[in-house]
DNA sequence: AACTATTTATAAG
DNA sequence: TCTTATAAATAGT
């Protein structure tokens, strides 16, 4: 075939290891992410659970997909970050795709605070209907 | 085309819409969760970069993907559970890849539990304390 | 950022 | 569980 007529290579199949070349390595790491991303997010809509993705890019920036916010909470914060004095806790400015955090209103946290709640009830239901130990 | 001939129907288009059926819900659950770990592994593989997946089932049962153990007590222990008592708490065992869910015994609800309310109370604190809009 | 050939994931059976 | 047809992801341009 006259290789001048294929406008696109098409994809080809590369090994899944490391890439060292870093030409390019940040449009295709950002592609991959997105496709991982769009996975978990069909998985949550699919079956209506909550579902969380982290990556840490090389220059350790985190990126994160999750359902729900509470579950942002869960993977970027480690702990509650003694929510006293400084404020500081900027989870404002973490890294969400590239949907900044700027959405996360008061109103927005008060919609996670209800989920959590829910959450912790069907794990309560359960503890107290506990009888199924594993056999 | 003479559909008694072929033997299996192929892969069909479904809408990304919660499926309300339950039938064989389990199985395609387990499926796609499978291939999101997949392609989170890889993507750590490929850029050499920590990934990790949470996904809670309807259950609740959390199951997890991580690239290293590191990442697991990230993302599933919010902070030490309380080293006390029933020394049962092996976070180490936790679900690493796709291992089944039946292990949630009732500790480790209550760990989980105790995880979710501190979430809680980080949200509160920030709903609190909240001063820095937008810039 | 868009395209296309191809590989990969997966809904049915 | 295994197969097959098809949808979806994506490597290279």
């Amino acid at each position: 075939m006259d290789s001048s007529l294929r406008s696109g290579g098409g994809r080809r199949k590369i090994p899944i290891v490391k890439i060292e070349k870093k030409e390019a390595r940040g449009m295709t790491f950002s592609k991959r992410r997105q496709g991982l991303f769009k996975k978990a997010s069909d998985l949550s809509v699919l079956y209506g659970v909550d579902v969380a993705v982290l990556a840490l890019s090389e220059a350790g920036n985190p990126y994160c997909y999750a359902s729900t916010p509470s579950l942002i909470h869960r993977i970027l914060s480690t702990s509650p970050p003694a929510p006293s004095s400084s404020s500081s806790n900027n989870v404002d400015e973490l890294w969400w795709e590239e949907e900044p955090i700027e959405r996360m209103s008061l109103d927005e946290l008060r919609v996670f605070r209800g989920q959590l709640a829910r959450e912790m009830q069907s794990i309560e239901a359960e503890e107290g209907g506990f009888s199924r130990s594993r056999p």
